[in-house]
DNA sequence: GCGCAAGATGGTAGCGCTGTCAAACCCTGG
DNA sequence: CCAGGGTTTGACAGCGCTACCATCTTGCGC
């Protein structure tokens, strides 16, 4: 047999070897040296017209896909930015992380997402494996962290922004609300409305720290005020608007002096709206419903609800933009940023 | 000065070099050769307690993490698996997503996430982008690409799944439900329910390649039937609930012969029976409603919602799994499975 | 026509890790 | 006390790519 045309052969090693072309691959068939085909795929202005379309024909016609992993190792940069989330479940979650993916997406990042489900263990391990793709930066979600998940981050040596929740203390950036403030300021409009017996429905409230911030504002702003008091309802599984539905089954059941529902989210607070409708049970006139988060369903429905708007894919933006600022070297003026919230009154309440 | 000892010069390669320690780092600690410590790692049981227990202290000391393109280069093993959907905004890709990351978690398998906002074009580069990390295999929304996308695909050389529907043409393996199918079923109900005059309800269904083959298959099955039509209302902007709820509106001014609505999905027939709520329009009275995807909600809503429950969490599962299973070098006997759909027929209908 | 700067290309080494095979070690039975 | 087998440890090379510096070309002013 005589020797194989460059074609065959890059087939070959393709199938033999790892299964794929190289970059070697390439420069053999344009003729050139591998490191020109580099920079033709990487600084196409350094390389001259020619050489650059015999490189590009080359790339095409073997189909060749540069091996990240290969170039990440040599350079030292990654392009992989992780992203941390309690859960995905929650529509708040993944609008953040929309905001975040359009942003880092056009500055060439891409996103590896990781879940925790609220477990801070699983939080230590997810960070753990995911700085081993030697990020350039990081994305975690909340403020609370095991110890040993704030040293490693620390360690890394790398920007991190921490985003949802707005407080004092965080490992290096820190973009969000406060959810303490948030719960005050419910609890302000409720008492200034009248109402007096307020409960609080959540699920997981304990895991869910941010909900218990809003708890405990709303909890401490209730403590001032004589004659009035609030209860926590727990809900232990279900989600959003089931648990909704639920709860306010069971307060009226159980607790019938109850006359305002502050929700974790508005999910859970529409379900409750839903409900009522159904069961032609008055609401804000029988008891009154609030949610928070702001979601365009929440003035779809009637009554419309009483809500707190969170700015989420601004959360996400501003984050991005935050950590790709630091990425490329810059020293943003200020580390913290509280992007507010905007308590929108409506029929519910 | 004298010669730096080990540990001085694997501090001084952190704060110098790339900023990491490295498995060298480990092993001058430890005393061993490097090997070792990858070993220790990797598989723990192939080296003995005290070396293990050695090795695993200098790892904590020095906060080592291992560097997973390394690894990934020297050992052609990647353990990142990129998943591509069509959006991050609709709840159905996201639980899909869910079913997916649970199950190859479990597996030590991290998810590189891309969303093609519904861009084939887009779809190419991301396929493209994302094969450069070499993975095991890649999950994929939909079955219509690119001839480019698949090209790149198939010649990766790697199992594809494509989830989301069902078809007769796949670039690897399947995993899904047949819209076409799906259109019809509804289509077969609203007309044995007597309905004439349907519209179906979409956001830029040109794009929407599943919601199309709903429409389509509706629209051939309500063909058959004499004295019947459909008209398509293809807005272009606008998301869910909001869609829903000005869709009702501009049908029932605009045309007012209409007497049932199949949306696109569950959160914009829920948007429009909200307002039908709000307005005092009789569901299914004077107009019937019927969505899709089987969301929570739809059961909460009075009137209840009639709709086609997708097994989206099944999906996501099966779909990893068949990839997995394919990876583990495992010869699944089928290659395409139909996981079906439900109509459940409620009160807006 | 020559010298020099700027631009285009290539050679070499090494990123941090693991596969492969070789060497060193340990224990047992005769 | 030693051969023989298994177990534990290590040396070496190389994964695919890019940083760095060296070399070669080209064009231009004097």
């Amino acid at each position: 047999m005589d020797k194989p045309s460059p074609t065959a052969r890059a087939r070959a090693a393709k199938r033999a070897g790892r299964g794929a072309v190289t970059l070697s691959d390439v420069a053999a068939a344009a003729e050139v040296a591998p490191i020109t085909v580099s920079r033709a795929i990487n600084r196409p202005e350094s390389v001259s017209d020619a050489l650059r379309a015999r490189i590009r024909a080359a790339i095409d016609t073997l189909g060749y896909v540069p091996n990240r992993m290969a170039g990440a190792l040599a350079s030292a940069k990654t392009g992989v930015i992780p992203v941390i989330v309690p859960s995905l479940s929650n529509v708040v979650f993944v609008e953040v992380i929309e905001g975040i993916q359009e942003t880092i997406e056009t500055r060439g990042y891409q996103m590896l997402l990781g879940s925790t489900d609220y477990d801070l263990d699983r939080e230590a391990a997810l960070v753990a494996t995911l700085l081993g793709w030697a990020p350039p930066g990081m994305l975690i979600a909340g403020l609370r962290h095991l110890p040993r998940t704030a040293t490693l981050l620390r360690n890394a040596g790398v920007p991190v922004v921490e985003f949802m929740e707005h407080g004092a203390r965080c490992i290096d950036m820190n973009v969000g609300l406060s959810h303490y403030r948030a719960g005050a300021a419910m609890a302000e409009h409720l008492l200034t409305r009248g109402y007096r017996r307020i409960g609080f429905v959540g699920v997981r409230v304990r895991d869910d720290y941010r909900a218990c911030q809003r708890y405990e504002g709303m909890h401490r702003r209730i403590l001032e005020v004589g004659g009035a008091e609030d209860v926590l309802f727990d809900y232990s599984g279900g989600v959003g608007q089931d648990i909704g539905w639920r709860a306010l089954g069971d307060v009226l059941a159980m607790r019938p002096v109850i006359d305002a529902l502050f929700f974790a989210n508005d999910e859970m607070a529409v379900g409750a709206i839903l409900r009522a409708q159904r069961d032609g049970i008055a609401v804000p006139g029988r008891i009154a419903i609030a949610g928070f988060n702001g979601l365009p369903m929440s003035a779809l429905v009637t009554p419309a609800l009483t809500t707190i708007i969170s700015p989420r894919k601004l959360i996400g933006r501003r984050a991005a933009e935050l950590l790709l600022a630091r990425i490329a070297g810059e020293r943003p003026g200020r580390r913290r940023f509280d992007v507010g919230f905007r308590l929108e009154v409506r029929e519910s309440t």
